[in-house]
DNA sequence: TACATCGTACGAAATTTATCCTACCTTTGG
DNA sequence: CCAAAGGTAGGATAAATTTCGTACGATGTA
């Protein structure tokens, strides 16, 4: 056996794999030395343990990777949008039984959301009201 | 030693425990038989597979049980919307950087929200606005 | 009473996730 | 050329999570 065949469904990226695609999708491809640095900024990790990390994404086709230079370049397979708009769709199925609503009054209602976030989110409710 | 003390933050749940804490949300106070013949409408679990996490959850805190009868009586130890919120809170900082709008905006963005869905947050707001 | 049934407790095994050690190759500067 | 620095690959290990086997006590009923 060669090699695991990427999912046609995305895999949901564990906590650690998150937190290296949030780098990529900040600071756009990037080799593994530089991912790393970023992560040491919040907490101590050793260099291979993300390099281990990326190369299991890679194999489970989250990351692409750029092997043509010495320094490999990884950058995430899906869009940054696609992958969150999955990761919140699991989410609000699992925790507000997938009504949107519910988990809106939840963010509203507690001070998670400041005063202009309140009104961010009516313009585009507006906006949203003209269009179809 | 005797047992763990319950740390003054929340153990974030993991994935089998918040389908547990799913199944209590719902019915409320439950035996484990009860919370394993639910999961069991999903997927098949072993009882002692249940009733061991839900030991498990009631060391960590997350939990309390009622030990007065044979059969013992488990509930979540923290109310369902202060679990969700910290949950949400947890989801909006990592994915959104905090930022409520954004979030919003993926949610109806994506055919995630129904016409319905739009209406109740829309009225949401109003009645918000007039409040403060 | 005797036995099947249903409950908890406890430990171990299996699985998944995360971290790191070691080997070895490539590039760079003297 | 040679050594140092920095890269990848791969396996081993650690840690966390999940599942289950076994033992044994309590309950109900013929």
């Amino acid at each position: 056996m060669k090699a695991k065949q990427p999912a046609n469904h995305i895999p949901e990226p564990t906590k650690a794999e998150l937190e290296i695609l949030q780098v990529l999708w900040e600071h756009g491809p990037s080799t593994v030395r530089f991912v790393n640095d970023q992560l040491n900024d919040q907490r101590e990790v050793n260099y291979t343990s993300t390099l281990k990390q990326m190369q299991i994404m890679a194999e489970k086709g989250i990351l692409n990777r750029d092997e043509s230079q010495m320094k490999h370049i990884y950058m995430p397979a899906e869009a940054e949008q696609k992958t969150k708009g999955f990761l919140l769709d699991r989410f609000l199925n699992t925790l507000y039984k997938g009504s949107a609503s519910s988990l809106v009054m939840q963010l509203l209602g507690n001070q998670q959301a400041s005063e202009e976030e309140i009104k961010a989110i009516q313009d585009l409710l507006k906006k949203l009201d003209k269009k179809p």
